[in-house]
DNA sequence: TTCTAACCGAGACGGTACGTCAAGTCTTTGA
DNA sequence: TCAAAGACTTGACGTACCGTCTCGGTTAGAA
């Protein structure tokens, strides 16, 4: 969050507080109806009934204001024990995918992630706001695996690190490459087989190792 | 390709070749210099020395041409045959982060997708210009381990064709989100990783299957 | 005339004359659908199924094509004997005002002549294609009106056409206003005034001196 | 004026006074410049350091900011009284001569009322900030005249208010058209003889009537 | 008859200006 | 001090014409 609704200073009128959720509201709105590239700060300053100075007074730019208006829907992310490492990752998969066929998510998310390319600040807020925020399904996921029996616990924290930050980056890239580059749906089969995958792919290393 | 550099209609001064290869250079300068976002049509035809109506002639916005500047690079993948699966997947990620640390494919990819959630028509045109045109990595790769013993050869068409896309949209997927997304280095030791993943998950599905 | 039809060089194919006539009219037509300002070379060209590169291979702009095509509409003013000098008068008042009705004179008109404030050899083109053509007019009126006995003839030649063109201002250029400054009617009763003014002006000059 | 400078509205920042007085001295500069047809909308809002948006949110099209920006000049016209009906006119003309002499109004006024004549609200616009404001000459030279016996007082009021137009279109076309079309000088000697006719003609009226 | 130069249509070319739109800032009044 | 309103500067947009040029092809008169 970028704005400090709580009294920094001492005089003056406070900020109101509805205004924030308004715009964010607003924000989302837009992005259905408009998405990313046609949605202007003075049509969300309107639908908010807010006006254009008091967006800036708290965002810097369009971007920050997606990505605060859009992280938030990411929490509704969670991971109920299914019983099996591979009924949990299936879960999860198909999860994020309903999340990524939501009009303010899908137009939203990509068009941020590519500003972020020229926008170090932007990119950690992507970072803090969203990606290291969804990290816990995997560690979860991966913590209930280890309970169950159906992953091996004696490995060093280091590799284990690294191997959730690669599950992370399989299921989150292949979801949204699946979704939004190859335009094929992400149905109950493939998320079997994605998760098949990985399973085994995670047992075999196992088996190795 | 959107401009018919060969003659179609039979009068009229026929279209300048040497127009198109300035622009579509141009336009890389520009990504290169200036990002997506503020890459401008204006800059590149000044770049181009070409007037900003000849771009409009042949492209019908920014993110068309931009397809068009970036596919060609794409080309440049290729998969030689290094002995083992393991080994090919590992080239072709590293390969494929490679081309993604470029400035002008970082900036622009995500971009274009971004748009292509709103636009059909530049959807299409990514995949049959970028998306399509690589899977042959996938194919060929697969092929190979299949003469190599690597991989089994008795599954029915329409599962091989499945595991191709999804093997596709797993490795494309995860180099991209640890590449922009994570924004962590795809080093050799997470390549490793990954294709040791792949390699096991689809070994295991062989052993099952 | 701009476009020398008559063989200037010796040999090659000769110009058409059928163009030449199909673009004059078309800019006429041009000129009563459009008006001036929103003429278009492309779009006269294309009326009178001609190329662009024919226009401007005979007139240089589209001010000299849009005063040689309505140079030929004041070559139909003409001044039949009436009988009295203030009858003559009236006569050619109504017909000038008849002619500014019509659209393509009263919308290009005004615009040539602003245009040739800066533009000498458009002034120059206006001036023996239209303004001294017309000058006939004056100069038979005042010869007829002195056969008649109702004006001098004893006085100096340099007088004399000093007065002439005095009156053919006088006439053209408040006709002009009237018709399109004031934007009033040019009537019966208004020519009757003017004419009545002039007459009665140039007698008490007779009388006078 | 097209500009509300004074508070309309309740709140938001008010127009720039300043703004408007720049650019009308703008346009006035670049019609010494560039004439009528080579002003731009853009190098009036460079010349006057102010935004082209700006331009626009005070006048609709460049006639109306050309209208507004000469019809000042006109006021500068004034009628002394030189003590007879004859002198009055003698120096009316040589001053609106002078007038149509300024590069400003020469390119400027026949432009616009070219363009008025397929355009109602510029029409009135001319005829409500130039037209009508300049006939308080005839009026008062008329008043004066009959003041001093010059003229007769007892004509019914129509037909004084016809005259009175008449003689505005007289003078006011006359001298347009040697100026601007016939393109002779306005010099005293043409002053005197134009003054000598209507003198002589409202003289001749009077006595027949 | 065949050459050849100037013509013809079509339409792409480099430009300039258009009028609009959005971004982000500034200046009012009012709470 | 913040809020709403709206005018401000900046700069890119996509379009329309400008006047020029380059094609393939035609049409006379000269050789």
């Amino acid at each position: 969050m970028c704005s400090r609704t709580t009294r920094s200073g001492r005089t003056g009128r406070p900020r109101s507080a509805e205004a924030d959720t308004a715009i964010l509201d607003a924000t989302r709105a837009a992005l259905v109806d408009l998405g990313w590239s046609k949605l202007t700060m003075g049509d969300v300053a309107t639908r908010a009934g807010v006006a254009k100075t008091t967006l800036y007074r708290r965002w810097g730019n369009k971007n920050e204001l997606v990505v605060d208006a859009v992280a938030v829907l990411f929490d509704e992310l969670e991971l109920p024990d299914l019983g099996s490492l591979q009924a949990d990752v299936e879960h999860v998969v198909l999860q994020f995918a309903a999340l990524l066929e939501r009009p303010e998510t899908k137009t939203a998310l990509m068009a941020v992630v590519a500003e972020s390319t020229r926008d170090e600040p932007l990119r950690e807020r992507i970072r803090t706001s969203i990606v290291e925020r969804q990290k816990r399904l995997v560690l979860d996921g991966r913590r209930r695996a280890q309970e169950r029996g159906e992953l091996a616990t004696d490995r060093d924290p280091e590799t284990v690190a690294a191997v959730d930050d690669l599950i992370f980056d399989v299921i989150a890239g292949a979801v949204v490459h699946r979704a939004l580059v190859s335009a094929e749906p992400v149905d109950r089969r493939w998320a079997e087989r994605l998760s098949a995958l990985l399973v085994g792919g995670l047992g075999a290393a196992a088996d190795r190792g």
